[in-house]
DNA sequence: CGGGTCGTTGACCGTGATCAAGTAACGTGG
DNA sequence: CCACGTTACTTGATCACGGTCAACGACCCG
């Protein structure tokens, strides 16, 4: 199983403040299950009962909404060491669909789980509350890219939040990372086609704001990137002093 | 002063459960003080410290982003009963601006009015938390809406939006609703420009899905305008079966 | 080797942006 | 009470961005 390797939800919780032991401990319960689908799969769709919430343990996944006529617009892209359902929390049904974009870890826990962390530890409880609301605060961003932004401007801010969000888990990452998604899942999450992210991604390549290695994407001249977009990286700082303890 | 005017706050979340004496005792102290606004005014701007939460008491206002060349983004709209600044609450500084759309009043309460909440009132800290997460639903599916929609798509899921939250606090409405912001405004908050907001209005009154009144907007064929964008309403039922007491 | 997925490129088209002119409603001041 | 200026909405003409359709090449895996 899991072994001594390092959680990466602890990870990512550490990046914003020392975890107690009890913390930890509290943490690596919800760790203890681990479920693997592979590219593709959808964990869960629309209306299904939504009893458990999912750590991601490894891979990438999105969740999306559908149109009646078959677009499909994916709107949270989710890393290792995120916590998948927080959104659905407050219906009896999801809300929204969620699939596999390449092979995956997850460990899925209940609902209850989350009623031992509120009880016992609000050190998480108060940090899960600010990244719930934090998260909130990035959908405004993208709300504004969608609503607002060219097609190249779209790609510019969707790269520069995956960066930022990659950063949180990955300290040693510079300019460059690993993109596991088609350009028509990129197309899904900024609102254009497969056609035009292709456009896109050559013009700036082309411009030499980024480059493109294998699998991956380096960031050339992220100060000019962010210049386009007016961005505000959301997730290295956060306000953590009015937590208790 | 308020006197004995039922609060448009207590209205709003009585809708969703029965509030205990004491729970309207804690909700009245975060009505006590007034403050009036003229249209247009900006109540804050992105960096101001951000100290105070507002609850509505009277008007519409809207919370907006902007970009570097003067586009603007409207991405949430606040009606009489609503509390705003709950997604600042994890940062320091305002990560958005607010502006009145038409005369309003609002009674600011610190932050501190919060702790209050939390500490003592779990009944209410359940419903403004499960209130917070299906604002995070709403704006996924309004990220469905500026990433995937057609003009006259967009505006619909607008209208049956405002619908929905606007029978919340008034239960006598049927299909008729004033409309106090400008084709430019709901251009900003759906991702079009005003002259694109006018041919959507007016392709919809053509076609019979809609009605327009003096200052007001009259929804003709609710079922059918539904259907066109696949409407879930987020607003009436919220899953309020595991909160204390 | 063959089939499938993914990315690229070109041609064409349509939706919505832009620019501009005109009208209606309203508030203000003479 | 009217004249004026301002703001909001409408409508038309033109344009451009991104969608759509299609063909092709690269790569992967069976």
């Amino acid at each position: 199983m899991s072994e001594t390797s390092v959680s990466c939800l602890i990870t990512k919780l550490s990046h914003y403040l020392t975890l107690t032991d009890d913390s930890r401990e509290k943490l690596a319960i919800l760790e203890e299950e681990e479920i693997s689908f592979s590219r593709g799969s959808e964990i869960y769709t629309i209306d299904d009962a939504n009893e458990h919430l999912y750590v991601v343990k490894s891979g990438w996944l999105y969740t999306y909404l559908d149109l009646p006529d078959g677009r499909r617009q994916i709107v949270k892209i989710h890393h290792p060491g995120d916590i998948i359902g927080f959104a659905d929390i407050a219906f009896r049904q999801a809300t929204t669909n969620l699939a596999a974009a390449e092979d995956v870890v997850l460990c899925p826990f209940p609902k209850r789980g989350l009623r031992m962390i509120f009880g016992e530890a609000p050190q998480i409880t108060a940090l899960m509350f600010s990244i719930a609301v934090r998260d909130q605060v990035v959908l405004l961003d993208t709300l504004r890219a969608l609503g607002r932004m060219s097609s190249r401007e779209r790609l510019v801010y969707f790269l520069l939040d995956l960066v930022s969000r990659l950063r949180i888990t990955n300290r040693s990452m510079t300019d460059t990372f690993r993109l596991p998604l088609t350009q028509t899942e990129i197309g899904d999450t900024i609102g254009l086609t497969n056609v035009y992210v292709s456009r896109a991604f050559t013009a700036l390549e082309k411009d030499g704001l980024i480059a493109r290695t294998a699998k991956g994407v380096r960031i050339v001249s992220e100060a000019e990137l962010k210049a386009m977009v007016d961005f505000a990286d959301r997730y290295e700082q956060m306000d953590t002093t009015w937590f208790p303890e």
